[in-house]
RNA sequence: GCCCUUGUAGUAUAGUCCGGUCUAGAAUUCGGCCCUGUCACGGCUGAGACGCGAGUUCAAAUCCCGCCAAGGGCGCCA
């Protein structure tokens, strides 16, 4: 039996992978590996479900064989050698007659959770055993389509002649004002965890022009919601020589690639999940801050010019703008320092927030390049531009006009699944209470 | 920081409102026995639980209080 080949990889364990196997190679003797998930003991026969990441396969084991299967209960990793036959299962077109199975690794029972999801465990259970977790193939579904939508926005970007950057996580400085930040001891020193990587963006438009970064960053709000995690990741982009509304087209074509990519290439996910991706159709409604105002008071909910949108106007506006939209041009003092005033309403900025409903997936804008308004912006808000004069001088070297945004990957994710909690689409959720495993 | 809800075998639950019927029930998992075409296999059988502490009461899984844990909401979230 000649081990499984792979272009120029071979592999010691297998000569296929499961989902490699098909009615056409009965008769042939082949080895593959897996995990036990289900097993019907009949007397001097036994049959098993084996899973491995590629799919299930339905395992006969009679006669000499059946003294390999002392001690071997479910989720153990087995591999098996034996020959592909027919079967007369309902939900196979082939069956593997085993020769031999080898045990791998034992399972020790009992198992924390039901790892195949015929009881629903609870999340709380299931993140304390979240590696046995990803068994359950609803788990499993998400972070497979976490992996194409990190693909599908790697490969958009790229088209658009963004060049991924990393930023560090470890700063000095906390004087950005905003979120509370996580704060380390770094040598002696105080530093920070970073909760954007939007300053070091800024400055790569000087010799990048246009950048992404996908990286976690923190935040040390003790926030409590199914939205709000205290290590989140999240996709930046940075471009010069674009404004607002450039880079709100980027932001809505990465979006529906996103949802074309996964809708293709997710299809026994969305199965699994009991979902159906929709790409949504572009170009997304974008409406002011100003019609928002509008829109709620036609709900009778009166807010002043200035004042922020809160959750339940969110929850409101959700409502009548269904799906993805924009809420542009947002009054200035809202918006962090950085952000560029309206050329012809100053009291205005060209910035946006993209919604999914109630909930804000991404907000972004047109920055400031001049350091002259950049520092008297820092000073309107309370903050030292001194703090600052890293930042600043990059200001002082060629700094394109410039535009980005930063976009939740963890609420795009609840958003693409339609998984509310956004505990569950993140493999070890970070929040106020919980800090392991 | 504030508010609400929930803690029963490994898992997921019934019972709690209205104390006694609970020696806590069914399922699944796990162990043993039987079974050569299962497919949530089936049959027989066994093991396994009231979060912790204090209180009320003749009597507490059930009511009260505290603690712990979890879930959710608000606020916070440049």
């Amino acid at each position: 039996m000649s081990l499984k080949k792979r272009g120029s990889d071979s592999l010691q364990f297998k000569t296929h992978d499961i989902e490699e196997l098909t009615p056409a190679m009965v008769g042939k003797e082949i080895a593959c590996c897996g995990w036990i998930e289900d097993m019907r003991k009949l007397g001097k026969m036994t049959f098993l479900t084996v899973r491995d990441v590629t799919g299930i396969a339905q395992v006969i084991v009679k006669e000499e064989a059946q003294k390999y299967l002392e001690e071997l209960p479910r989720q153990s990793v087995i591999r098996i050698k034996g020959k592909v036959q027919e079967t007369k299962a309902k939900d196979f077109s082939f069956e593997i007659n085993a020769q031999s199975i080898e045990l791998l690794a034992k399972a020790v029972h009992p198992l924390p959770i039901d790892p195949i999801g015929r009881l629903e465990s609870n999340i709380d259970n299931r993140l304390n055993a979240r590696a046995l977790d990803l068994r359950n193939q609803k788990t499993a579904a998400i972070f497979k389509i976490r992996h194409h939508v990190l693909a599908s926005i790697r490969k958009t970007l790229g088209e658009k002649k963004f060049i991924e950057i990393t930023t560090p996580k470890i700063i000095g400085s906390a004087s950005e004002g905003g979120a509370n930040l996580f704060s380390l001891e770094y040598f002696g020193k105080q530093a920070y965890l970073a909760q954007s990587p939007q300053l070091y963006k800024e400055q790569m438009t000087i010799g990048l022009e246009r950048v992404f970064e996908i990286s976690t960053f923190y935040r040390a709000e003790k926030s409590h919601t199914v939205r709000h995690l205290s290590e989140f990741t999240s996709v930046d982009i940075e471009a010069a020589f674009m404004d607002y509304t450039d880079v709100m087209n980027v932001l809505e074509s990465l979006i529906v690639n996103v949802y074309n990519d996964t809708a293709n290439n997710c299809k026994k996910e969305q199965e699994e999940l009991e979902i159906e991706i929709k790409p949504p159709s572009a170009p997304f409604e974008r409406i002011t801050y100003a019609q928002a105002l509008e829109l709620l008071k036609k709900h009778d909910i009166k807010l002043n010019f200035g004042d922020d949108l809160q959750d339940a106007h969110l929850r409101v506006l959700g409502k009548e703008l269904a799906g993805f939209y924009f809420i542009v041009d947002w009054p200035l003092k809202l918006k962090p320092f950085y952000i560029h005033e309206k050329d012809d309403e100053p009291d205005l900025s060209k910035s946006f927030d993209l919604q999914f409903g109630y909930l804000e997936l991404s907000s972004g804008g047109t920055r400031l390049h001049s350091p002259e308004k950049i520092k008297s912006r820092l000073k309107e808000q309370g903050l030292d531009p001194s703090k600052f004069a890293d930042h600043l001088r990059a200001f002082e070297w060629g700094m394109p006009p410039h535009a980005g945004w930063g976009l939740g990957l963890d609420r795009l994710m609840s958003v693409i699944t339609k998984i509310d909690n956004i505990r569950e689409v993140v493999l070890y959720p970070r929040d106020s209470e919980r800090l392991s495993p």
